[in-house]
RNA sequence: GGAGGCGUCGCCUAGUCCGGUCUAUGGCGCCGCACUGCUAAUGCGGUUUGGGUUUAUCGCCCAUCGAGGGUUCAAAUCCCUCCGCCUCCGCCA
């Protein structure tokens, strides 16, 4: 949820945020009209309150044909507190509902426009030339089939359609992908956790998954608690409602979870493969500091994700997205994007983004500040998923069918090359 | 799954039976001031969080006793639902 001091102070400065990413700036000046109509709502209310307190007192302490008196007064004004109470209430609810409506407010520099407007911050690597080597390069599903490393048939024999089974060496290359990234994350200073992936509905709220991406999220009814698509849901929850001290700096955390979604935007998009699953692993990254130093911070976890990708040896760019392509929360993206020789093009790794305060203020996590109790700013991105694998077949493969295990990985793989079953 | 107990402003705690001087008691911790050569001790004052009013301060007001409903002129207190923790019983990987 965006700050609405900020709406009052800068309004033109939210309005041009709503214009970069595409959205409706005339929002800005509805959220603040209701906001004037909840501040006068609550006031009427609040000033009948009173008054039906202190003739509460009068009645506690009179006696007779007075307190005969004053309980009819009293019991006059009742059902007017009842109504203002329940119409302030509503003013806020109309107040907030298109309060978050409004995304993010973008950061200086950040590219207007959308998901084709991205600028590119750098180029690391230059694709392999298979023509030179003499090959064509297979897809990773083709690859991974040679090596009985994926099983996407009886995946969805067992589950449907975008799921698959990891087997032999494509299961000990995703364990020693994500064993790798956790080894980073702790050498890093990160505290390793293993989070819930079922949450209370007012955590996947509070993260900002409901209210834009509701469609996107599985929800186990029975039980009202949603299956999250990253543990970025449960490790912005971990704080919710807290103070947080920095004193010893930045909490930064290392979520290793499995990871659900239900791609329900994206049919015939992605079906070959494991590029776009219904389930995967990951380990996040999420980082709770000082609004001061998040774009310091932003920076930090973009370097953690060149490290990874250096570890898996392949080449990439770094995107600064548009702001028509972030998410609700986010104030910046930048997404590393990995070459895939079978597409001859670079696709979506890893993602970082900040959020600024706009996560922690819908989940109440604070810190001390100057002026009291100030909101936090949180921040996330991708250390290892499952998509890495294609990566690394894809641009580690061999004529032969083989694929070189990354130097960097080997360690976690226990294998130099991964060799096609017979 | 069943039975019972518990949840109070950082921590501990009084208050709940029997609704109204609860503007929530006291202690610890913490902050400020005074005294003192320094520390300690002592004394005095302050110390939930959000919101409204206010240029700002001071102040005043509203909400907040696990969460949400309800009863009532009035709810920490009575009723209902839910959540969490503890004890016991049952079932089970």
């Amino acid at each position: 949820m965006i700050d609405i001091k900020l709406l009052a102070d800068d309004p033109e400065r939210v309005k041009a945020s709503q214009v970069a990413r595409g959205d409706d700036p005339a929002l800005v000046d509805e959220v603040l009209d209701a906001d004037a109509r909840r501040r006068a709502a609550l006031t009427e209310f609040e000033q009948l309150r009173a008054r039906q307190k202190s003739l509460g007192k009068e009645v506690a302490r009179a006696q007779g044909p007075d307190k005969e008196r004053l309980l009819r007064e009293t019991k006059a004004i009742a059902s007017t507190v009842r109504e203002l109470s329940a119409s302030a209430e509503a003013s806020i609810s109309e107040r907030d509902a298109l309060l978050t409506a409004i995304g993010n407010v973008i950061i200086d520099g950040v590219p207007a426009g959308g998901e084709d407007d991205y600028v590119v911050r750098e180029l690391v690597g230059t694709p392999r030339d298979f023509a030179a080597e003499g090959f064509a390069p297979k897809d990773h599903l083709e690859i991974a089939e040679g090596l009985k490393a994926i099983d996407m048939a009886r995946g969805a024999r067992v589950a449907g359609s975008r799921f698959y089974f990891l087997q032999g060496v494509g299961a000990r290359l995703e364990l020693g992908l994500l064993n790798a990234g956790m080894a980073l994350a702790v050498e890093r200073g990160f505290v390793p956790m293993i989070t819930p992936t079922l949450v209370l509905p007012e955590v996947m709220r509070g993260a900002g998954f409901i209210d834009r991406h509701a469609d996107e999220v599985y929800r186990l009814e029975a039980d009202d608690l949603f299956l999250t698509g990253t543990s970025e849901v449960a490790l912005a929850g971990y704080h919710g409602g807290e103070v947080i001290d920095f004193a010893d700096g930045p909490k930064r955390y290392a979520g290793w979870s499995t990871c659900y979604r239900r791609e329900a935007g994206s049919y015939g998009k992605d079906t070959r493969g494991i590029i776009r699953v219904h389930q995967f692993n990951k380990i996040e990254m999420f980082v709770y500091c000082d609004p001061a130093d998040a774009e310091s911070e932003h920076e930090r976890l973009l370097d953690m994700e060149r490290e990874m990708l250096a570890k898996i040896d392949v080449p990439y760019r770094v995107i600064d997205t548009a702001a028509g392509d972030l998410g609700q929360s986010a104030a910046r993206k930048f997404d590393a994007e990995a070459w895939f020789p079978s597409q001859s093009r670079y696709r979506e790794l890893t993602s970082t983004s900040n959020c600024t305060t706009f996560q922690a203020r819908r989940l109440g996590t604070r810190m001390k500040g100057e002026r009291g109790n100030e909101i936090v700013a949180t921040l996330n991105g991708t250390l290892a998923t499952t998509r890495f694998l294609v990566a690394i077949l894809e641009n580690h493969q061999q004529p032969d069918g083989s694929v070189v295990v990354p130097e960097a990985l080997r360690p976690y793989v226990g294998l130099d090359v991964l060799i096609p079953a017979p």
